[in-house]
DNA sequence: ATTAGGG
DNA sequence: CCCTAAT
């Protein structure tokens, strides 16, 4: 399962990224410390408690002038850093592009620092004017970062920090050597919080972030950390970033996971939020969609100042008439399907690639990658903390105890998007809090055989099989949120709506407090929600449902059904805001919610079909489904395909709510009529035709019965 | 806007 | 269901 989330740093919903209107030469100072990973990481020490008075004084009078201009480092540190100089100079000499830390600001105002209240914003840098020093400063930004962190060690923030920060150090790919060697001396030190960190979080899924090509975004994967050796990439500062794109849009960047859809290139607003995706899967996005198009969705804010809304309206008015932006869509189009085929080949549930990072290194290697699961946590009391979705392994005793053991969950992803102004120390904190978020709230735990979600919670392990060694293999466990949410009952929906019932609704909650002014917030917790899921588990839900309960699944199930979100139970100070999926996948177009077809409507399909034929689906709809709205000729044209493909297999193969066979007789009788006069349904269409073909036995009403032609 | 087919 | 192409 993944999750996604949008997390907001700025709690209060302030647009953070907003440039101070002081007058340049104040906004121009800077005082960012820098502070090499390396440094941090030899240095640790010292750099904590020299962070923490560069910090204080910062706070205080963080207005140092300093003179952004042309100097890198000169200018950079001149004021606060003093102090820590001669360890800061050694630092320094790590860039931090190799470093791999993210944190790229240009411009922090004071305002914005204040909003995003992290502790950690007590840089500022000067604002850039020209490309050089965009640069710099994002050099110079991410020492910042590392000497942050060291300040905030103690605090509880800095729990979160430091594990990050040892997952960051160990994930550099490109690190000197030498800070590797630093690295794991920390982590002895800190390795028992990181453990038990990645524990409560469920791993960061989290790792290589990379400056997307597109200038105007930032992108930064997080790949799951997974084993104890979090090997994670952040490259985030290979690519250079051009430079262009931070002077122009110096304000936002966007560091995330992606989905498939996710186009961070739209994000130019300024905005210091961070953004949790939620999971890329086929199966999540329509999830997503499927939210998106929910009523509650849609009245939800929505930050339409800084998403680029699509142009089409980003939802489709009604589900039958959709338009498409074909750009878009196909762009994302093509990065879905390749992701799906990753998935493919994925065996276990893997994160989706992450979006950007995928189009562009898109290898799926990388995915697998990412994919780690955190290896150390194990499941106690409450491993499930930890994180989405583990893959178990399961033994069985003599006895007829079943033994289960879950190596690891799978971490969600996490799209996050933060304002260039935003600190590392506050990435961080958004991740965590993100990560938290999603973790702290109710979880449930949910049974997956086969990849499908087991539902019916009474049925005994010898029932359902999973006391058969054969398909322990196939066993497998699933973090979801913990539905608390009213509306739905989950057996009356057997349909997959229940995840986006029952567990979206609960991550949302939380969340929402500080919804930033854009109102992307409201979804973001949603979507972890839904990424929780495991797409699979969605998919089999489904069927899943369908089969145990038995129940018609009716479709008239309101596609969306509201998703109220809870009361944010515990996140309070969390910036984690959901961030509304229109901005990522508002181009997109959102595919329809599922809505399997009733018997009644198979009967009434088959029935106008034998009567019109088919090729006719625009009269078939007219006819017999004028007041469904939700069923477009071609989705009447659909059903009918898959009627026919359901008519010829076997009754064991075929899946959801099962279609009397009678009517699949008679649907195999009209498409053999109808596929032999094909040259004249033209002409006999009318009712008279119908009455004509009715005598011959041959006529599909006739075939009713069962008789092929 | 429909239809037909592939995915 | 979606998407595309061809009508």
């Amino acid at each position: 399962m993944k999750l996604k989330k949008r997390l907001d740093c700025r709690p209060h919903g302030f647009h953070v990224a907003i440039i101070p209107k002081a007058p340049r030469s104040v906004r121009r100072r800077v005082q960012p410390k820098k502070i090499d990973e390396d440094g941090e990481v030899c240095a640790f020490e010292l750099l904590a408690s020299l962070a923490r008075q560069i910090l204080e004084e910062e706070t205080e009078s963080s207005s140092a002038s300093s003179n952004a201009s042309g100097n890198d480092r000169a200018a950079i540190g001149k004021d606060a850093v003093e102090d820590g100089r001669q360890y800061e100079d050694k630092l320094m000499k790590t860039e931090c592009l190799d470093q791999g830390s993210c944190e790229v600001s240009a411009v922090v105002s004071e305002s914005a620092s204040l909003n995003c209240n992290q502790k950690c914003l007590l840089n500022e840098f000067p604002l850039v004017e020209d490309d050089d020093m965009l640069e710099r400063t994002l050099k110079t930004t991410s020492s910042n970062s590392s000497g942050k962190i060291g300040g905030d060690l103690k605090s509880e923030i800095c729990k979160s920090n430091m594990l990050e920060g040892n997952f960051l150090s160990k994930a550099e790919g490109g690190s000197p050597n030498n800070r590797e060697s630093c690295f794991n001396s920390m982590e002895n030190a800190f390795e028992q919080q990181v453990e038990t960190k990645a524990m409560e979080t469920g791993g960061l899924n989290t790792a290589t972030t990379r400056i997307s090509k597109d200038p105007t975004e930032l992108c930064m994967t997080f790949p799951a950390l997974t084993d104890s050796d979090k090997d994670v990439k952040l490259p985030s500062c290979r690519d250079p970033v051009p430079n262009a794109t931070f002077s122009r849009h110096r304000n936002d960047i966007k560091l995330g996971i992606r989905d498939d859809d996710d186009n961070l290139s739209r994000f130019n607003k300024f905005t210091n939020k961070l953004k949790v995706y939620r999971p890329v899967t086929r199966i999540g996005d329509r999830r997503i969609r499927k939210l998106l198009t929910s009523k509650y969705w849609k009245s939800a804010p929505r930050l339409k100042d800084f998403e680029h809304p699509r142009t089409d309206g980003g939802m489709r008015p009604s589900h039958r008439k959709r338009k498409t932006c074909y750009n878009h869509e196909k762009c994302h189009r093509d990065v879905l399907y390749k992701r799906r085929r990753f998935y493919d080949r994925s065996s276990v549930e893997t994160f989706d690639g992450g979006f950007s990072c995928e189009s562009v290194t898109n290898s799926p290697e990388k995915g697998r990658n990412r994919d780690k699961s955190i290896s150390g946590s194990m499941l106690q009391a409450n491993g499930m903390t930890s994180s989405v979705k583990g893959h178990q392994s399961s033994l069985r005793s003599k006895d007829s105890n079943v033994k289960f053991s879950i190596k690891s969950f799978k971490v969600p992803e996490i799209f996050i998007e933060v304002s260039e102004t935003a600190t590392v120390g506050s990435l961080k904190r958004t991740v965590m809090d993100a990560v938290t978020a999603i973790l702290g709230g109710g979880i449930r735990v949910g049974v997956l055989m086969h990849g499908k979600k087991v539902r019916d919670d009474n049925r005994t392990l010898s029932q359902t099989g999973l006391a058969s060694e054969d398909n322990l293999d196939t066993l497998g466990f699933t973090l979801d949120p913990s539905s608390v949410e009213a509306p739905a009952p989950p057996l009356v929906c057997p349909e997959d709506t229940p995840l986006l019932l029952s567990d979206a609704p609960q991550l949302v909650a939380r969340s929402l407090e500080t919804p930033a002014l854009d109102s992307e917030c409201p979804n973001a917790l949603t979507d972890l929600a839904l990424l929780t899921k495991t797409e699979t588990l969605v998919e089999s839900n489904h069927e899943q449902a369908i089969s145990h309960t038995d129940i018609l699944t009716d479709t008239t199930l309101p596609d969306s059904r509201a998703l109220v979100a809870l009361p944010a139970s515990n996140v309070e100070a969390l910036a984690v805001v959901p961030l509304n999926q229109k901005s990522r996948r508002s181009d997109m177009a959102q595919r329809r919610t599922r809505r399997p077809f009733s018997v009644s409507e198979v009967e009434a399909l088959v029935h106008a079909v034998e009567e019109l034929g088919t090729g006719r689906w625009r009269d078939v709809k007219l006819r017999s489904f004028e007041d469904a709205d939700h069923r477009t000729y071609v989705d009447l044209k659909d059903k009918w395909k898959t009627l026919v493909h359901t008519a010829r297999i076997a009754p064991q193969q075929r899946r959801g709510e099962p279609v009397p066979q009678e009517l699949l007789d008679r649907v195999l009788a009209a498409h053999s009529y109808w596929s032999q006069h094909q040259a004249k349904q033209q002409g006999k269409h009318q009712v008279a035709g119908v009455l004509k073909i009715e005598a011959p036995t041959d006529h599909p009403n006739g075939a009713t019965t069962g008789n092929q032609l």
